[in-house]
RNA sequence: GGUCGAUUCGUCUAACGGUUAGGACAAGAGAUUCUCAAUCUCUAAAUAGGAGUUCGAUUCUCCUAUCGACUACCA
């Protein structure tokens, strides 16, 4: 069996969304699975399209979710150069090729023309396609003399090369998610390959010619790519390399959250969640947020797009990148398209939040920390982090859920002080204090037994007593278990908190 | 419009001819707790419709419906 070799080509016209980046990771991982290679290369063929940074953008992008590229665009490579803009040189010649063999044509058709008779067309209810039936009609070296095609490109008019689409036959595809598919080359066009005017290729010419020179095994792409697949076959057919094309595997599309539609650059702002990965500058100066930028961590992010569209047959749902690579292929992909949950999304995030290290939480809180004012050492930071990790979904909300720890209360909430700190509560708050003074030192375990003997043996309101205190610590009415916050403050601080609550509150 | 593809709880999905159609997210209820989360337990929730093939169809075939992709000198 060949060496398994995978692309993921991405065309630089903007930010990757979500469904580009799945597709990466899909490559990424069928490589990894299979001890092949993953390849980068940048299809910029259209140099009308092309954005600023979107390159930059993709590289981060894969950067950040921890895929490696093992050969392409930044890290050079046997098959370099890697950007289709730099292999401009390459395509020609093989255009050429296909026009020798008869399986492509010169088109002298202006771009107006055609979309001229297009709307003509399309004005009596029919529609112009470029094929084998109208091409005989058209302005091109199948229908002109052959010293007028010499004649006019020597003249440097611009021209196209069409290919040839054959008339009636089908086309016998296999693609590993979807079967076996057929296609009769009746409903297809004859598609520009190659133009006169920028010296480059379209993607159908480039991406087969890169595909062939670059030895890819296995295409893994977006089902938008389906339709082209026959056109891909004829090519490979007419180069003479249908022995050693790649198998083609086309991914189910990812979906809006709600209504209809693949999942667009606009629906991040509309629902209010990311669709790309990293925040997004747009040359216009629009920016779209990303998943990083939205404190997800790449695990998890990850984590959830590789379960959008496939899932290993067990019950597991979290993977770590090598579990992913081990568990990875292709006939566990789902043919239906995915509608994104932003639910979800949120959930895997705060697993990849409970089951990260203290040290690594610590050192995303002090500087949130920092920028309270706060300043505090990582182990203390890491000791704050272990008692409420489990209820954060974000890094950001991580300072919330310390900052008493870190601070006396400057307000007491209302409602709790309303419900709770009345004169009878108060009055065993003052009790408590005597009791925790006593205290060598506040330790959670000791001092929550001594306190509970002490309300048993009095026959106290625990809930009252417990809030009250909860309130004078933390200002708040909840919260994690109240005896792990006094011991992190310490004694002094908890008795200086409950003397502050007692002469700043007002008994309800 | 044409071509192709898809269709299991609200959502992501499992069951590759024989199961009480399973799990997860979200929802609801309960347990636990000093509170709130978390956690645990439970509940509700699906094979788009119709014909076939078969002893038996979620699974195979056909039709219908719905959704989607594509239909550029864009990728």
């Amino acid at each position: 069996m060949r060496k398994v070799r995978v692309r993921f080509a991405p065309s630089p016209t903007g930010a990757l969304h979500i469904g580009g980046v799945r597709t990466a990771l899909y490559n990424y991982l069928f490589a990894r699975h299979n001890g092949g290679d993953f390849i980068l290369r940048i299809e910029d063929t259209d140099s009308q399209r092309f954005v600023p940074g979107a390159e930059e953008y993709i590289i981060e992008a894969l950067q950040w979710c921890g895929i490696k590229v093992d050969e392409g665009v930044g890290v050079g490579g046997p098959h370099a150069p890697y950007r289709q803009s730099e292999r401009r040189d390459i395509y020609l010649k093989y255009a050429l090729q296909l026009v020798e063999s008869g399986n492509a044509y010169y088109a002298f058709d202006s771009a107006e023309d055609l979309s001229k008779l297009r709307a003509d067309m399309e004005s009596r209810g029919e529609t112009f396609s470029y094929d084998s039936k109208s091409r005989g009609t058209l302005c091109n070296s199948l229908t002109l003399p052959a010293e007028e095609v010499k004649r006019r490109i020597d003249a440097g008019e611009q021209w196209v090369i069409r290919f040839k689409m054959p008339e009636n036959e089908n086309v016998e595809m296999d693609d590993i998610i979807r079967g076996h598919i057929t296609i009769n080359t009746s409903t297809l066009d004859d598609k520009v390959l190659y133009k006169s005017a920028d010296a480059l290729p379209t993607y159908h010419l480039a991406n087969i010619v890169d595909d062939h020179l670059m030895e890819i095994s296995h295409v893994i792409r977006g089902e938008e790519w389906l339709p082209s697949l026959p056109l891909h076959f004829l090519l490979y057919r007419a180069f003479g390399w249908s022995d050693s094309q790649p198998l083609f595997a086309h991914l189910p599309l990812l979906l809006k959250p709600q209504g209809q539609g693949k999942l667009s650059k606009r629906d991040g702002d509309k629902f209010g969640f990311p669709v790309f990965p990293l925040e997004w500058h747009a040359p216009d100066g629009e920016v779209s947020m990303g998943y990083r930028e939205s404190g997800y961590l790449p695990g998890a992010f990850v984590n959830m797009l590789a379960l959008l569209g496939w899932n290993p047959g067990t019950e597991q749902e979290i993977f770590s990148m090598e579990e992913l690579c081990q568990q990875f292929s292709l006939d566990k992909v789902s043919k239906s398209g995915a509608r994104f949950s932003p639910d979800k999304a949120k959930w895997f995030n705060a697993q990849y939040m409970r089951t990260a290290s203290d040290s690594f939480l610590a050192s995303l809180l002090v500087p949130q920390l920092a920028s309270a004012g706060i300043e505090t050492s990582l182990e203390r930071a890491a000791d704050a982090v272990a008692i409420i990790k489990e209820r954060a979904t974000f890094p950001k909300d991580l300072l919330d859920l310390t900052l008493y720890m870190f601070r006396a209360p400057q307000s007491y909430d209302e409602k709790s002080v309303a419900k709770f700190w009345k004169e009878e509560n108060v009055a065993y708050i003052r009790d408590l204090r005597g009791i925790f003074a006593e205290l060598e030192v506040l330790e959670k375990e000791s001092a929550e037994h001594l306190v509970r003997e002490w309300i048993e043996a009095g026959q106290l309101p625990m809930g009252k007593i417990m809030n009250c205190l909860r309130i004078a610590i933390m200002g708040i009415g909840q919260g994690p278990d109240i005896f792990s916050i006094c011991e992190f403050i310490g004694k002094q601080e908890t008795l200086r908190r409950i003397d502050a609550a007692l002469d700043s509150i007002q008994v309800a």
